[in-house]
DNA sequence: GAAACGCATTAGGTACGATGAATACAAGAG
DNA sequence: CTCTTGTATTCATCGTACCTAATGCGTTTC
């Protein structure tokens, strides 16, 4: 999205990385930097450094006189942003779409919870106006509204949090939510029950009572799932 | 811990990257490739092998006539298990353990609800089998006994929970549990509440009690955080 | 004072040669 | 016939030399 080609090897990347995450390349495979550079039609340096990256995204591992093979799904390091954008670009994005909601719905309750002690009169006041955004753009398909203002709830959600490693998920969210509008089919107008959700957590947190933010998180998060149940099956 | 400096590359990294984690370099601090490749006596070639891997950790940013600048910790890819090692080596230790153990706590109790309703009958043989181990190193000062079983244990629940994002927090977790009993003051004998929650969660995880399994886990996770406020303020 | 320009600087890229390590395979010893 | 040892192949790995491209910054110009 934001990281272009930059460079050959971002452009190489471009090509080989999804071509290995959607399973093009089966696990084992092994693919020559030579081969690959006359494929790509640049130089051996730059290919060498686009091996580099995939592999300590654990994509791949180079060995001597095998060449360079492609690791196991298992062993793919898919908390790289990279790799995640990747994986959502190509076919088990139903699957990677999944992944990660259930992985929301365990980090932002608890992240929920540490912001309603942690964050600052400024966080608060960015909530409630991200809410009021929210309640102002759920009516007459204003989509693309709604999801900025539902992103930027959830970004300010898990930076208050304090906690770096929750912080860092905010692009993660972003991803899936703004998957949710793009992609997939989504209602005409957002669940207005969720919305007021939103609207409460925010006073959750405004008033610093964490047990009551963490239980409107699962309730935002089981509904972000349900409605992952009824597009998949 | 298993990737070593394997290349030359490699050992720049292992030397660079926990300079940067460290902060010896505050961020915008910027490092030129030609110094850098003088400094660590290797060719400019292998140098930007290691560049291109720390871009890709979002630890710096290479921009032409400029150099190659460090981001802002904010920035930097946090669930990369190279970045985590680096850090847990270095000065702000134990900020990082306590950011992990916080993932821990949000993670592992949906994690072992998930194995409550998908694990195998193996994967339950496995996970009684790590609890009896527990139990039977849990007296008598054999710390690294336990640690093996305990490792094994929440590896298991992980990758029993059928995500792929929560099996690849095995080696977070073996890292932070192993690092409890090596680095921190470790009681000379596990606290034996502990060794009961886990065979009361393995047999929950067996019998399929998915509710049972996810408020076991959060007691011990509680117990996890309530040990690291003891050790640290 | 602001906009346009040119230069120095630094990363980016290419080509080619030399080195080294792991593998496959063959030859030898038991 | 099996196991060990030696050898050749093959690929990644590293280094060097040289060129290109972009861009920050100082200078000039209007």
């Amino acid at each position: 999205m934001t990281t272009g080609g930059r460079g050959l090897h971002g452009h190489v990347l471009e090509t080989l990385g999804p071509a290995i995450t959607a399973g093009d390349y089966p696990p084992g495979s092994v693919l020559r930097t030579d081969e690959l550079a006359q494929r790509f039609e640049v130089s051996r340096s730059v290919m060498r450094e686009a091996v580099r990256v995939l592999e300590s995204m654990y994509l791949v591992e180079s060995r001597r006189r095998v060449g360079v093979t492609v690791r196991p799904k298992s062993e793919w390091n898919v908390y790289d942003p990279q790799v995640i954008r990747w994986r959502l670009a190509g076919a088990d994005r139903p699957h990677q779409l999944r992944s990660l909601t259930v992985l929301r719905s365990a980090i932002e309750p608890v992240a929920a919870g540490l912001a309603a002690r942690h964050a600052t009169a400024e966080q608060c006041a960015e909530l409630t106006e991200c809410a009021l955004g929210m309640v102002a753009t759920s009516r007459g398909h204003q989509l693309e509204g709604y999801l900025v203002h539902d992103v930027a709830f959830h970004r300010v959600i898990l930076k208050a949090s304090g906690n770096e490693m929750f912080a860092r998920l905010g692009d993660v969210v972003a991803e899936v939510l703004s998957g949710r509008t793009h992609h997939d089919v989504m209602f005409e107008d957002p669940d207005p029950a969720a919305v007021t959700l939103h609207v409460q957590l925010a006073e959750a947190v405004r008033e610093g009572d964490a047990a009551r933010a963490e239980r409107l998180t699962r309730e935002i998060t089981a509904g972000a799932l349900q409605e992952l149940d009824v597009l998949a099956p």
